[in-house]
DNA sequence: AGCACGCCGACT
DNA sequence: GTCGGCGTGCTC
């Protein structure tokens, strides 16, 4: 491996002529290349953290990604500044990955460091001024203007400003001639200031001072001497109290935090008497900002089912390096992955076990950290950056040996993986759509573990279709795991016509009779019931009855969705709010009606319908805040909430024993989305949500509202029957060519301009058409919403063939292109953007 | 992406 | 007349 970037030790004798070709965290297609001072020459290698000057005066961390001896020829190499650690930060592994990640993904590799880094290891520079101590107004040859006095009177009583300081303090916008002016009248001194963004957590301790430890009659004097002073007495009783110094010396080296002293109330100034004297000293400690645990060290026992699964599970990995765990819901996938893990770390390898964004939050957590401790990192994306430091740095030291985290943790500094474990593997939350990379994190770890030699465990109820068909076609292998755990039973299944109910009146705030009997029935039984609609807002849009008029967004070609909670329209795209309007806008009738239904809607209807019940809604809007997710949570769980309605948020991970009866409002809107994945989807997100209903010792009872209950995908789902479901929808994809049977890129155009957008899309659709590549190619269409944030979006697909190397000829070719056009001033302002499989 | 340099409108 | 708007070109 270490071939591929060159032995940049080969000969030592020449190292002054060493160069760098630096990854930066810009959008530029390409590393740059920068001298390594002779200084740096030893100490400096791949994966190395450094600061360089980029442009003018911007400074920037950079990667180290290849250090060679072949000066540039068209430019002079500015040097390396400085070297921010003495380790690598990244290993080659990962360079590796990063440039894997850029070139598939369509990407530039800064954009790769920029995603994969947190940004507390990324400083870079601000420019701020100073006064320049040697100016005096009084003799100063220069004459100043009006602004230059204020900005002065304004830097006088401050050590610096920052430029964004001076906009405010003159009010005005471009400050650079006023500054450049000083510059030169010199009055002032401008400056980049490069800030470290991490800092480590600090604690303060305290401890007796050398000498008074050293021996025991040294600290009865030292009692002696105090005894007249009551307070500061207390103090040091209550140390010794902490710490048993008499017994045991060695404890004091360690100390008392600090806080234990005013914590018991005792006098802060006393204290600080102690420390001024000598007695006692104070030193500060870098702690981690996570808790210490021990692990259990329990032994797993598994099911003669679960424990069949591992034995196979090892048995595929003996050819395959990718193995998928078909297990349903509840079926106990959590102990296995437990016993494996354990095994892996036993050997002395990494592990990582990805799991999505919200399942980070449940109960798998709370078990796997009761099992492993603080041995185990957590990277969460509500996570600070400051703990992603830790976790970053855990992983670089070795303190952290298994990882468990949201799609992002992929990019952790591991550096012998032995295994990757993906957990629902089939979640659409593991791409990433903005910005670049636009990743997905279970093909990139697949490629990760590849990187490592290590193995991949995908774990899935609903298997993503791409890749139950590698597990079919024997690329990856495949165990199934199909008995529940602690035998739980499967759900009962109800398809409720709404249409029918309709008819004959039935339906009740859209809520069918055998929804509402089935509801009743729970809260008659102090059961819990879970409520699915995958839409959040009170309505997706107001309509007036009299002539049809829609409120829309002035941004984006969406109608406005109705949020009761505050009384205003919002746009779910670009975030723009407005009053609810009174009048029609177009002919002014009053008549205006909420169409639709959203979550807040269903929560309203249920208070109405069910009066007794304690209803609340888990969607983004309630869950904002870091911790609303799990106060919803454990409040449902805690069963001070009886019915709880929500948005896909409430199919994952709830995993709550009092939740008899799920209900599912609107089967129909998962089914008829615009999209070749919307079955696959619908049988994801029904089973998955259906899952939630019934534990062990009762059945729990599912309802499905729907339009058009004979739809053959409702009888799969009840059934259970993913396997016959998915060999209906592939030949459907191989007949239209779909996924798995092509790769689709997905380019975007965007601009202000209507006619920019189109004619810009237009010709680039008309030059890849000229690719030499077996492909099909569809558009350039308008997007399924036409404007988003005042930008007009076209949408061109391209469906390639799967073998040779097609895909990567046609990412080639098309990077050639956007190149060239972006550089054209006919395109000038269009951004395209390139999605590979996207979602 | 920033951030410079460079060429045109609306204010003193 | 200048200030200050932002178009466009480059960054090792």
């Amino acid at each position: 491996m270490e071939s591929l970037f060159g032995d940049q030790y080969d000969n030592k004798d020449e190292k002054s002529n060493l160069f760098a070709d630096i990854i930066l965290p810009v959008p530029i297609p390409k590393m740059f290349t920068y001298k390594i001072p002779r200084n740096l020459a030893e100490s400096i290698g791949i994966g190395f953290r450094v600061i360089v000057q980029f442009g003018k005066k911007k400074i920037l961390t950079g990667i180290i990604g290849r250090v060679h001896q072949k000066p540039p020829t068209s430019y002079d190499a500015k040097p390396i500044l400085d070297l921010l650690d003495n380790h690598a930060t990244v290993n080659p592994i990962q360079i590796r990955f990063w440039a894997w990640m850029a070139e598939y993904y369509c990407c530039h590799i800064g954009e790769v460091m920029n995603a994969a880094l947190p940004s507390g290891l990324k400083l870079s520079s601000e420019s701020k001024i100073q006064l320049n101590p040697t100016f005096d107004p009084d003799t100063s040859p220069y004459p100043l203007d009006e602004r230059e006095e204020l900005l002065l009177q304004a830097l006088a009583n401050k050590e610096e400003m920052s430029y964004e300081d001076c906009e405010a303090v003159l009010g005005i916008k471009s400050i650079h001639g006023i500054l450049k002016s000083l510059v030169i009248k010199e009055a002032i001194i401008v400056f980049e200031q490069v800030k470290e963004k991490y800092s480590p957590k600090v604690e303060s301790r305290i401890r007796f001072s050398h000498e008074h430890v050293k021996d025991k009659k040294l600290l009865e004097a030292l009692f002696n001497e105090i005894a007249g002073k009551p307070k500061q007495e207390e103090i040091l009783l209550k140390y010794l109290q902490e710490v048993p110094v008499y017994k045991k010396p060695e404890l004091n080296q360690k100390g008392l935090e600090k806080k234990v002293i005013s914590d018991a109330g005792l006098s802060a100034s006393s204290l600080k008497t102690l420390i001024k004297n000598g007695v006692l000293e104070e030193f500060k400690i870098i702690i981690s900002r996570f808790e210490e645990e021990e692990g259990s060290n329990e032994e797993i026992v598994l099911s003669s089912e679960q424990e069949e699964a591992f034995q196979q599970i090892k048995k595929e990995f003996e050819d395959k390096n990718t193995v998928l765990l078909h297990g349903i819901t509840g079926s106990g996938k959590t102990e296995l992955y437990i016993t494996l893990i354990k095994e892996v770390l036993a050997g002395g390898s990494q592990v990582l076990l990805l799991l999505p964004e919200i399942a980070l939050t449940t109960h798998m957590v709370g078990r796997l950290r009761q099992v492993f401790g603080s041995s185990m990192g957590v990277y969460h994306s509500k996570y600070s950056d400051n703990e992603r430091v830790e976790v970053w740095n855990g992983v670089l030291s070795g303190k952290l040996s298994f990882v468990v985290g949201v799609r992002s943790s992929i990019f952790l500094p591991f550096d012998s993986l032995g295994m990757v474990i993906i957990d629902e593997e089939h979640e659409p939350s593991y791409k990433q759509f903005d910005p670049a990379p636009r990743f997905q994190a279970r093909d990139a770890g697949i490629m990760l573990s590849w990187l490592h030699q290590s193995k991949t465990l995908l774990g899935s109820a609903t298997p993503s279709f791409e890749t139950f068909h590698n597990a079919k076609t024997g690329k990856y292998g495949y165990v199934s795991l199909e008995k529940r755990f602690g035998e739980a039973q499967l759900p009962d299944y109800y398809l409720a016509d709404i249409l029918v109910d309709k008819k004959k009146n039935l339906l009740k705030l859209d809520f069918t009779r055998l929804m509402r009997e089935k509801i009743q029935e729970a809260l008659n039984n102090q059961e819990q019931v879970l409520i699915f609609q995958n839409r959040r807002g009170y309505a997706p849009y107001i309509s007036c009855e009299d002539c049809g008029w829609i409120p829309e967004c002035e941004h984006c070609d969406v109608s406005l969705t109705y949020h009761q909670f505050g009384e205003e329209m919002r746009c779910h795209y670009c975030g723009f709010k407005e009053k609810v309007p009174h009048a029609c806008s177009a002919c002014g009738s009053n008549k205006l009606s909420a169409v639709g239904l959203g979550t807040e809607r269903i929560e309203e209807s249920l208070s109405l319908l069910f009066p007794e019940a304690r209803v609340a809604r888990m969607d983004l809007d309630t869950t904002r805040s870091k911790y609303g997710y799990q106060r919803l949570l454990e409040d449902f769980g805690s069963g001070n909430v009886d019915i709880l309605v929500g948005t896909q948020m409430i199919t994952k991970g709830l995993d709550f024993d009092r939740v008899t009866v799920v209900g599912i409002m609107d089967a129909d809107r998962i089914l008829y989305f615009p999209d070749f994945r919307a079955g696959e989807r619908a049988f994801q997100q029904i089973t998955q949500v259906a899952g939630r209903a019934g534990r062990r010792d009762k059945k729990g009872s599912v309802i499905i509202q729907t339009r058009k209950p004979e739809q053959a995908i409702f009888g799969q789902i009840i059934s259970g029957d993913y396997k016959s479901f998915y060999l209906q929808e592939m030949g459907e994809r191989q007949r239209f060519f779909y996924p798995p049977f092509v790769k689709i890129i997905k380019i975007t155009t965007r601009h202000k301009d209507y006619k920019t957008a189109e004619k810009s899309a237009r010709y680039l659709h008309n030059l890849m058409g000229d690719i030499q590549v077996k492909k099909i190619l569809l558009g350039p269409e308008k997007g399924l919403i036409g404007k988003i944030k005042n930008q007009y979006i076209f949408e061109s697909i391209v469906k390639l063939d799967r073998t040779g190397n097609a895909q990567a000829h046609f990412k080639q070719e098309l990077l050639h292109i956007l190149e060239e056009m972006q550089a054209h001033k006919d395109f000038r302002g269009v951004r395209f953007v390139v999605d590979v499989d996207p979602y």
